[in-house]
DNA sequence: TTGAAAACTGGCCGATCGGTCAGGCAAGAT
DNA sequence: ATCTTGCCTGACCGATCGGCCAGTTTTCAA
């Protein structure tokens, strides 16, 4: 029993897309691009997903879905719980998606105009007022810095490893976020 | 005694070009929509600056002599006061140059591969070392978030007032940069 | 073996991109 | 009045973009 060629394909595309997207941005890839890579046309492309933007929500269904979970996990907790575990979880799973979040980065002032990312967007600003532990504006304001300054820092893959970028990240979001 | 119209001109391009590209990036304005903004046809644009990157790097002048002058002051003192300098003068600038450190953050792959930038990438490395405060690697990873952070702060210009984002950098860099 | 459904593709479309070029037009010098 | 110089433009170019469609190849159940 193999793998139906149906998601064998899509799944090529999606992880081709996923690797060019990190590299060069949404924007400056074509869907030839994702096609040559992916070893297959650009028709066969855009038959198994309606248009370019449907590769993007392909490639980051599986972050968008995780990032769902933290949400509802956090929103169970108390306010202090809920800041420590939002700070471990982000960091676990900007290790674990460090490319796509990579993408994402660049994708923020397009992705809010997208109806098909508003749950995306939305679970992103319930996560920011997780980490931000307050309803101050200056801490709501320090953890939109801190998000900002991992996704900068999961750019460039190869710069560091899995480990330096788990340790970077705990000590960064401990020293903005819970600054004693 | 009026301004030559050549400076007019230029000027106005330069001025429309940025607040272009800060709202949706270098890679999503056309000469047309800078022509069209600046009162002017695509050609008049192409007459002026010797193609599309030149019109950026028009853009990103003033803010880059600001960096080497930050650059090469920071590099008279010690490591501690540099350190400190730099906090402050680079809190600075991002406020007055928030809009072109927007145009920035999205183009750092681009400009990296641009020679014209060379200057401005090395000293925005030289930067990150004198915030870092030090040759160890994670102080140098942390430096570097920070200015992700500080870059995507300076995001969406009509959500906080320049004192706010003066306030925001100040807590944020001595957080991540001066820890207890 | 066969036939219908699924997977796939070459070729084409209109739009838009950055960039070029020959020439129009206004202004100051002679 | 004429000429030169600098500023500006419409028209056009080749390339490339996302997307579409008619038709071919592959797959697989009956």
């Amino acid at each position: 029993m193999t793998t139906p060629a149906r998601e064998r394909t899509r799944h090529e595309i999606v992880r081709q897309a996923m690797r060019l997207f990190q590299g060069r941005g949404y924007g400056a890839v074509s869907l030839q691009d994702i096609a040559t890579a992916a070893g297959c046309s650009k028709a066969t492309v855009l038959y198994h997903f309606n248009g370019k933007p449907a590769v993007l929500a392909a490639v980051l269904e599986p972050a968008k879905a995780d990032l769902a979970e933290l949400v509802a996990a956090a929103a169970q907790l108390e306010r202090d719980e809920a800041q420590e575990y939002t700070i471990g979880r982000f960091t676990e799973l900007s290790v674990r998606y460090r490319g796509v979040i990579d993408v994402v980065q660049e994708l923020i002032p397009v992705i809010e105009e997208m109806p098909e990312f508003a749950q995306l967007v939305a679970d992103g600003l319930r996560m920011t007022e997780f980490l931000a532990g307050s309803d101050d504006p200056l801490e709501l304001s320090v953890a939109s810095f801190a998000i900002n300054g991992l996704l900068g820092a999961c750019r460039r893959p190869g710069e560091r490893t899995d480990d330096e970028m788990r340790h970077l990240c705990d000590v960064a979001l401990r020293r903005l976020l819970r600054p004693n």
